[in-house]
DNA sequence: CTTGACTCCGTACCTGGGTCCGGAGTGTAT
DNA sequence: ATACACTCCGGACCCAGGTACGGAGTCAAG
């Protein structure tokens, strides 16, 4: 009765490898539209929905949050929207991501150059390491 | 009065630079030892504690969290602990920095070829970064 | 007709690193 | 002495992205 017409909540969690909760909690940000319900108010989703949920999570790995994702749905809503603006936002995204890079490289740089000074021998007075952490 | 012998907490947090709320926070989390009170309740902190709080600040940029930098502070209180003990968490961090980097650089690659896919122009209808979020 | 699995809802909780609030007490300069 | 800055405290709030809870209703099978 209930998979009859639409997939229950359930289903589309498990088709999409996602927590029911996600599911719910994806349609309260307004991020999932709100499916219809059947008579004992069960949400009945079209077989689309797990694409949707699938391009949200696709999209998340590329490094987008929530809230840039539901901008890009609401761009792709509006037919006036230009094929530019989703681009400013990918190129916007990939310089978010080197930024991070270069911020994580320069990180690792620092402490692979304090790590180097420690030869891991003798007791923990005097460690270099905890030392350069000390100084300036 | 007060300051005479031991800062305030403002004096700290500001020749430090921190946030007033940061040092209370800090102490509720135990990683900076609570200081002596004056007599109406004033926390008063040797001078040492600058150089604490940023020792912290410092240990935070090279990629540790306050947990972590608990754990560091805890080894360098006790004499009997080795060298070897905070070269292996400064290498397991750097490992974990390493593999923030890789993770990123994936999400930029992915992205940068969904990217190159568009040339912006024309409307949304068909939009190929948009498609390749959609598709397998 | 009962059992077990599923769903409903609102709300609270989680991690991490703080930040802010508000009322009360204190310190100090004029 | 009074104005103004500083400090006290517990608890609430912030970001993101969920996850968990618990009581009630519903569905399908035996």
């Amino acid at each position: 009765m209930l998979g009859v017409n639409g997939l229950t909540i359930g289903e589309v969690a498990k088709q999409a490898e996602v927590n029911i909760e996600t599911l719910r909690y994806y349609e309260r940000r307004g991020i999932l539209p709100k499916p219809p319900r059947s008579r004992a108010n069960y949400r009945r989703y079209p077989e689309t929905a797990v694409q949707q949920v699938r391009f949200i999570k696709r999209t998340q790995r590329l490094g987008f949050s929530l809230n840039e994702i539901s901008d890009l749905l609401f761009l792709r809503k509006n037919p006036k929207t230009s094929r530019a603006a989703v681009k400013v936002r990918a190129e916007a995204k990939l310089e978010d991501i080197e930024a991070k890079i270069q911020h994580l490289k320069e990180m690792r740089d620092a402490l692979a150059h304090v790590t180097a000074l420690c030869d891991g021998k003798g007791s923990i007075d005097g460690c270099p390491i905890l030392h350069a952490m000390e100084g300036e």
